[in-house]
RNA sequence: GGUCGCGUAGCUCAGUUGGAUAGAGCAUCUGCCUUCUAAGCAGACGGUCACAGGUUCGAAUCCUGUCGCGAUCACCA
């Protein structure tokens, strides 16, 4: 039984014994740092069962706790609440347990348990990943690992858009102006090509519409007029129709843009279990477009479009197949969730972690699945997180106004190397090692930047005004596990043994660091259970910085005695443990030195 | 216009079922490296929690309205 669920109990006992009153629920907070005491019961909410002064009853209360609870130790209270002063005893026999724990926090996953899919990324083929992917990826792949720690089975995935009209407008603007470039012939990583052949397209576009205005046409027929428009349209019904040559261009140049896209992702250090191509599966929703009229949960107009009716759950009515017969996005995505759950029968739910813009289209979705009668459809979850903006305002490829992924990683590394050099603290490392140490602190920055901030909540990103490194960073918590090693390495005694007094009397750092140790399987479950990595970020912040006084406040190495020395060794080793496992569910490396 | 989300210190953000005097970092200013890594520690400065009502012992948190910002409301994805 938890501590917490002791004192529940006890509190209750207490009410009982001295007020002949059983009260259902107890309130726990921490108790603040100005004050004296580990756990607060809040009396106030008893008022409404127990008639007295808050004062006087928490007393009580307090009394009979010490007497009752080997735990507590002592009590004081202040207006209505009761603060309890919670043994050392307590705290050494829960670091005991913990010590020697290499995965404190995580739980193992139930093979009994049905599974979870996450999917997350999900580009365009037809150009490069830029800052707004990176903040989608890393959400996507810490939600799958804390899930995964949090005792789940977790399957990753991504749903490619490989085909339709945009890829189309790149492969033709490259066999218009390519002269056959291919990433060997340019040294181009194959994503920046394709890129770059997507933006010309648009610059073409724009030009021809230019000359078709000024020869009288309104913008309006000109955008649709054009030629170039009017060929992509009609490779794009040539690829449909499974014209060799123009799949042939389009396994080209998709392929390259994979071989580019693997680099950016094993760069950004993600990776997928599974994978979907809209190529696949955009056909799959139709027969159970089909089903759904068959069973009334679609109608079909005079045109032949069929549509939802969500006008009772206070929607709108929504398209799922078009009048010529052909799918929308809403089509695919049925038929793809329904895919994915055949494919991996012990999958029970799925996360989709797409952009807050699409939050109507994933309401629309999950509705949809519902009323076409699946059990799993109440386990989905849009993962939905705010744009990544720039001062300037919405990144737009075509008109180059992206912060590319590439780019950016390499320059956060750049930074990280500037800061290390200064600091001159890497005698010793190979320029190898060094140029590895430099990519996980300069990653670690950005992806703790990133992924510190409320989901939901849009980000303003000034390229200008560079991310820090001090303060609350991933730099600064990796610095305190680097520290930790090197006290590791220099305890040149063997602290793995357990200490022989029973009793130590524990200084308050000691104890504030136990006691944030105590939290962190709870952080992992409330993480899982919202999908907020933000909460694991903001979790190891506290913990590094109640390591840092006490580092800086008590001598670890120069302790008094031997018991002493090992327990504070011991404990900085655990600490050290915890803020890596943390790190990995964010997806973030920690170096040994730097 | 309808719907959804957001609004906390100059800036970037915490604040988990409503609880004590609303907390961090950056920036500015003060101290601390002959002692375990100063990417650090200790401290100062900084707030009408957008605004107005309401619910109650108690509201940044819940409800209503107003304002501001964003997204969405396509036979696009």
């Amino acid at each position: 039984m938890s501590l917490q669920q002791t004192l529940q109990n006890q509190v209750k006992q207490a009410v009982l014994a001295s007020f002949d009153v059983s009260i259902d629920s107890v309130e726990f907070q921490a108790t603040r740092k100005e004050f004296s005491g580990d756990i607060t019961v809040v009396i106030f909410p008893m008022l409404r069962y127990v008639k007295g002064n808050p004062v006087q009853i928490g007393e009580t209360i307090g009394n009979y706790l010490v007497e009752h609870v080997d735990e507590v130790k002592a009590f004081n209270v202040v207006k209505g609440f009761l603060n309890i002063e919670i043994s050392d005893r307590y705290y050494m026999n829960f670091f005991n347990a913990i010590k020697n724990a290499v995965d404190f926090g995580f739980v193992t996953p139930n093979p009994e348990e049905k599974a979870i899919m996450v999917e997350y990324s999900s580009p365009n083929t037809n150009k490069p990943l830029h800052l707004g992917h990176i903040r989608n990826n890393l959400l996507g792949y810490s939600v799958s690992e804390i899930l995964k720690a949090s005792g789940k089975k977790v399957y990753k995935t991504q749903i490619i858009n490989d085909r339709g009209i945009h890829i189309c407008k790149s492969m033709l603007a490259w066999e218009k102006f390519g002269n056959g470039e291919t990433p060997e012939s340019t040294g181009l990583k194959g994503d920046k090509l394709v890129g770059n052949y997507y933006v010309k397209f648009d610059q073409e576009y724009k030009k021809e519409i230019e000359t078709l205005v000024a020869a009288g046409k309104t913008e309006e027929e000109a955008k649709k007029e054009t030629l170039l428009l009017l060929e992509a349209q009609d490779m794009l019904r040539k690829w449909e129709a499974g014209d060799e040559k123009t799949v042939a261009l389009w396994k080209t140049m998709n392929g390259w843009v994979y071989d580019g896209f693997a680099e950016t992702y094993t760069n950004m250090g993600v990776d997928f279990d599974t994978l979907y191509y809209e190529s696949n599966t955009y056909l799959l929703g139709k027969e159970f477009v089909a089903e759904g009229l068959k069973s009334g949960v679609f109608f079909k107009e005079d045109d032949g479009s069929v549509w939802c009716d969500l006008t009772e759950e206070g929607l709108d009515k929504k398209i799922v197949q078009r009048a010529d017969g052909t799918a929308v996005y809403m089509t695919q995505d049925i038929g793809t969730a329904i895919q994915r759950i055949k494919d991996f029968p012990d999958v029970g739910g799925m996360v989709y972690t797409v952009g807050n813009e699409q939050d109507y289209h994933f309401q629309v979705l999950f509705i949809i699945l519902k009323k076409l009668g699946f059990d799993w459809a109440k386990n989905l979850y849009h993962l939905s997180y705010g744009m990544v903006d720039l001062p300037s305002g919405k990144m737009k490829s075509r008109e180059g106004t992206v912060v590319d992924a590439d780019d950016l990683i390499e320059e956060m590394a750049a930074t990280a190397e500037e800061i290390s050099e200064e600091l001159g603290k890497l005698d010793g490392y190979t320029e190898e090692e060094k140029k590895a140490l430099y990519k996980t602190i300069g990653l670690g920055a950005l992806k703790y930047y990133i992924l510190k901030v409320d989901p939901k909540k849009r980000i303003l990103f000034d390229p200008k005004e560079s991310i820090d490194f001090q303060g609350n960073t991933g730099p600064f918590i990796q610095y305190t596990y680097a520290r930790i090693q090197a006290i590791l390495r220099k305890a040149d005694f063997d602290y793995t043994k357990d200490i022989t007094t029973t009793e130590i009397a524990l200084h308050d750092k000691e104890k504030e660091l136990l006691k944030q140790l105590e939290l962190f399987p709870e952080v992992i479950q409330n993480a899982a259970s919202q999908h907020s990595p933000a909460l694991i970020a903001n979790y190891t912040y506290d913990l590094v910085k109640e390591f840092n006084s006490f580092y800086q406040n008590v001598s670890i190495l120069g302790a008094d005695n031997e018991d002493e020395k090992i327990f504070r060794v011991q404990l900085s080793k655990q600490v050290a443990s915890t803020i890596k496992n943390a790190f990995s569910v964010l997806g973030i490396q920690v170096p040994e030195r730097m």
